[in-house]
DNA sequence: TGTCACGCAACTAACAAAGTTGCGATATAT
DNA sequence: ATATATCGCAACTTTGTTAGTTGCGTGACA
């Protein structure tokens, strides 16, 4: 895969739930769809389960579906699930040496940050019924 | 260094042209400054310079200055000179087999490509000068 | 003409993400 | 009970991307 797959690929997994939510779905059945393998749909849909988006059953017949409505899901709840921080780097930011370099890097991260907010507030505008 | 790097490197060395404009900087001067190297430099600002962005001279008291005023460069000039793609992914997109994933497939693009304009008309909202 | 700078191409190194494998836990069917 | 199907998890390998390095060419200026 590429780019941006995790995000992808949790996107057009919910998709396919959400049109028919009440089948139950397999890691296998899910990855064959995607074209990856069960353990990569599992590493992405796992933090979804844990944000309380989908939900997963063990043993015979288990598998995931929708925890609640696509309706009640949006592009926010996902991203923020899989933790991506697309605009803004992670928290290990290197230690500026000058002065100058100091402030600057205030600010350049404060902006980053507030371009991060605004893009999962925009995020959270869509729906994956949308979709 | 890490991710989002270009984006970060980018962004500082354009704030610090913005402080002193007349100065003219060497890549050598802005590898140092910024912990890395001045080919690496040379890699994310050649695309600003084609963009228009900043303006390089060969030779002895060579180096790199703004090719226009701060106030004039904005965020959004930065990220699509650097052509980054943050939330949607790059042209080559995988074909998708069944027909149901074909139509979810355009959805999913075009939803993440109306995420990544507005990314970028926000960005366009905030100027080098405002750093 | 020597030095300083960018431009570019090729190579290597480091890192991140995908993919793979194996095993354990659990739930269901028979 | 036992076989089977499924997730959970951890370790490893493979692959792809990016930074970093090196070398050489070109242009500008003292």
């Amino acid at each position: 895969m590429k780019r941006n797959s995790r995000l992808s690929l949790a996107l057009h997994t919910l998709s396919h739930m959400a049109v028919d939510q009440n089948k139950i779905r397999t890691s296998a059945d899910i990855a064959e769809h995607a074209g990856t393998n069960p353990v990569v749909v599992r590493r992405v849909l796992g933090p979804l389960r844990e944000a309380g988006l989908l939900t997963s059953e063990k043993g015979h017949a288990g598998g995931w579906k929708l925890a609640r409505s696509p309706k009640n899901i949006t592009l926010a709840d996902v991203y923020t699930a899989l933790n991506e921080r697309l605009v803004a780097g992670d928290a290990a930011n290197e230690v500026p040496s000058c002065s100058i370099e100091h402030s600057l890097h205030k600010r350049v991260s404060s902006v980053l940050a507030e371009i991060e907010q605004s893009l999962i507030q925009k995020l959270g505008e869509t729906s994956i019924s949308d979709v």
